[in-house]
RNA sequence: GGGGGAAUUCCCGAGUGGCCAAAGGGGACAGACUGUAAAUCUGCUGGCACCGCCUUCGGUGGUUCGAAUCCACCUUCCCCCA
């Protein structure tokens, strides 16, 4: 099978530019593609995760990544899918979240002897003179058409600022460049992303008579149309420091029977084959398709040892009720107060709740248990020698804390 | 530049002087039912020392016994005209 319709069939591909040149470049190994990242965050995320993996198969096909950090696209901000302008950010945090990217990316693709390119976009964008690149590469672009474009539909109706505007000719000069300089010929990324790809191809092919691709992957949505990797606390993190592996496993635990079969098709590596045979399980035999989903995504995103204790703790918490694996929170003599801690504090240290009124709600509503036990008294009281051995507490059905004093 | 309108608790959105911690919806959270799913039903949704008190309705001042509601200025955004 050629990586062409791996691609199809594990349901990445979203729009091309043209089918039977990309699928001879890359089937081949003749393309020299990139990835655009803009630093928005100090981690990436799971929307970020698909493009590396997308990244690594075309790389293990034989194909040369260029992976784009967009430390200058980043001081502008892409409008796309967006109804509102991004919060601006200082140099010194894109230079920041630079450099975490850098780091996190190392651990998906090879970028040894030259098996991938690390860019930054900021080298050559932030030199730009602006008007010699109104005259340059300005006049390429009309208005009109670029006000029509899917990206800005949104906009339109709340305002879209002539900073962000212009967001779309940044990165169609940066295809431009990275053309002309690396011999790049394809562009890859997000469906969301499909505008101001076409912005570069169309640019290229004005200044330099020339053709480039460009190919977009399906985002990630769920059978709601929502997308992915998100939660009521924000985005499911690549970084353990901001999404424990624990978590993150939980995540994709947790998602709708509906999601999983596409989840494992889209973001594992597992031979198609073994995909097609669970197309047929049904009801509860789909968490073992789940199980196995957040097997594998731990384990590529946070190593093999990870994944299995993220899986022993998960199997430990749901399953016989053990304690031994929840997460760990230490009290220490401040937190007692007359040698004792009550309830509700001790559930805000866990970080379990957010306030006590929300401890307490957990409480009277019948959702906190110790040990199992249900606890139903608000003023319930723990000293420290009931905690010296550690005892789980829970909160809900999903969250679990092991407390020990110290 | 001229004219008009808007800013409310996580989001949308009521509220135009006391009965407002603020209707309604969404979401989130908890419970029942389950399969750590979905749907459904119920509860709950600012904080705390919780039958009470404190902080909130873009910002700063002011009027008033009392303001989310009135006045002034400021900030931001939208619409129409240029």
């Amino acid at each position: 099978m050629t990586i062409y319709d791996e691609l199809v069939a594990r349901g990445l591909i979203a729009q091309v530019t043209d089918e039977e040149e990309i699928k001879e470049m890359i089937n081949n190994g003749k393309a020299v593609f990139y990835i655009g990242f803009d630093p928005t965050a100090d981690s990436l995320h799971v929307g970020h995760f698909m493009a590396l993996c997308l990244m690594k198969r075309l790389q293990m096909a034989g194909n040369k990544p260029v992976a784009l950090i967009g430390g200058g696209t980043a001081m502008v901000g892409d409008p796309s899918g967006r109804t509102d302008m991004r919060q601006m950010m200082t140099k010194e945090t894109i230079e920041h979240n630079c450099a975490c990217f850098k780091k996190q990316m190392s651990r998906f693709i090879d970028f040894s002897d030259g098996k991938a390119i690390m860019v930054n976009n900021a080298d050559w964008l932030l030199d730009l003179n602006y008007v010699e690149v109104l005259r340059d590469v300005g006049a390429c672009f009309s208005v009109n058409r670029m006000l029509s474009a899917e990206c800005y539909k949104q906009r339109m109706e709340k305002g879209l600022s002539f900073l962000e505007f212009n967001y779309m000719i940044m990165q169609s000069y940066d295809f431009y460049h990275l053309y002309q300089t690396l011999g790049c010929n394809m562009q890859f990324g997000g469906d969301d992303q499909w505008s101001n790809m076409l912005g570069g191809t169309e640019l290229i092919r004005r200044k330099l008579g020339k053709d480039a691709y460009a190919m977009t992957i399906n985002l990630l949505l769920n059978s709601e149309g929502k997308k992915m990797g998100k939660t009521q606390s924000g985005a499911v993190w690549l970084d353990p420091e901001k999404t424990t592996p624990y978590d993150f496993y939980q995540y994709w635990r947790n998602v709708a029977d509906s999601d999983v079969l596409k989840c494992i098709r889209m973001l594992t590596f597992l031979p198609l084959e073994q995909i097609d045979a669970m197309e047929s399980w049904e009801g509860a035999q789909l968490n073992r398709a789940k199980e196995i989903l957040a097997y594998e995504l731990t384990s590529l995103v946070h190593g093999e040892e990870e994944a299995k204790k993220a899986e022993a703790s998960a199997k430990a918490l749901f399953g016989a009720g053990s304690d031994a694996t929840a997460p760990v929170v230490e009290l220490g003599d401040e937190d007692f107060t007359d040698g004792v801690i009550d309830i509700g504090s001790l559930l805000v240290k866990a970080g379990l709740v957010a306030s006590k009124s929300e401890a307490r709600r957990a409480i009277e509503q019948g959702g906190v248990a110790v040990e199992g036990d249900k606890i139903t008294d608000f003023k319930a009281t723990f000293t420290k020698a009931d905690l010296a051995d550690g005892k789980t507490f829970r909160r809900g059905k999903k969250n679990f804390k092991k407390i020990i004093s110290k």
